[in-house]
DNA sequence: GCAGATCGGGACCGGTTGGTCAACAATCAC
DNA sequence: GTGATTGTTGACCAACCGGTCCCGATCTGC
């Protein structure tokens, strides 16, 4: 019953996480938001409460495409366990950067940012970070050994947004992979 | 001649950096850091440009101090080279956790955050790294090890900051340290 | 004392922020 | 048709943003 909304929730979710992607949960603004999403303001509040809403709805989205891809390439069994499928990992966050994609990790750069105070966002962060330490585990059979991946990890994606030289990252992850 | 400043430079500087340090750079506003530094708007934009300047400032204090106490630690003569040094890195970042210390780093959180696109905060950025690459290579002797345990120590201290369990940092800082 | 210069305080600025609201449109049950 | 319900839209809001400016205070040089 009642006027049907007009645009895609799953849509909208996926253009407002582009823009957080690109500018950060804070550094996003309203007017930011609803131009890429092709939405009035109204429709904003009516379909997600607010901003804050919106957001963990994103990072939903994100961990249940980006996260999850990167948990399939650590669990594909087509790949032998241990070193190939971290390879398959750091390889695909490499690729981003060598096809010129520098926006590097929305999960990553949520946890470094103050948007972690908020305590719903910092259980959600939590719990994707978990998903990729469990992917790790699975990958090499050995926990100490998934929370230093992990910690490579989050810093390689951040230094991939800082515009780190690509020969470092690539060296660096190199060194890890060797000693798997 | 004419009137003295009525506070010291550094010391306000300093008090900025705890407000960015905690905030960010986005996140901290004027009001923030006047309210901090004890002094008023006028004060602000006559002995530092603007907000920006500022921060760009806040960021050298950062690196004359605390990115300059671990490059410290990673070329101090009174610790062997290698993995001791290395621990003494990883351990310097674990205490803080342990004394209830969640703030991070705020070269990591800066590194992570889109005030990077801003090109003389970028190449600040870039230059802290390097500084810290440059103490992980005096400390190992091996390039690549050096980019892999910069990565490592980035993405431990954003995983800090996001509130990660103190038992996944430590064993991950234990297998890269065990790897050295 | 006076002139020149800088500093401190805070009123003030236009623009932007996240969020609300009321009027209107579209659908359904009947 | 009518009424109930919900979506859409854009005007509107107070609060806040970073930044400017002016005036009175405080110093130095003479």
């Amino acid at each position: 019953m009642a006027r049907p909304r007009e645009f895609e929730i799953d849509e909208a979710v996926a253009h407002a996480q582009e823009v957080f992607w690109r500018q950060g949960y804070e550094g996003a603004s309203l007017a930011d938001l609803l131009r890429e999403m092709g939405i009035a303001r109204g429709s904003l509040y009516k379909a997600f409460q607010d901003k804050r809403s919106l957001f963990l709805r994103v990072l939903r989205l994100y961990d249940g495409h980006t996260i999850s891809g990167s948990v399939e390439l650590l669990t594909d069994r087509s790949r032998p366990k241990g070193r190939a499928r971290v390879a398959a990992l750091f390889d695909a966050a490499l690729d981003d950067v060598r096809a010129g994609d520098r926006r590097g990790c929305l999960l990553c750069q949520t946890a470094a940012s103050s948007a972690v105070d908020d305590p719903e966002i910092s259980q959600t962060v939590g719990e994707m970070m978990n998903r990729m330490r469990k992917g790790l585990l699975e990958a090499t059979g050995d926990p100490a050994l998934a929370d230093q991946l992990l910690a490579h990890y989050v810093g390689l994606r951040v230094l991939i947004r800082s515009g780190a030289p690509l020969a470092m990252l690539e060296a660096g992850a190199q060194a890890a992979l060797a000693r798997i």
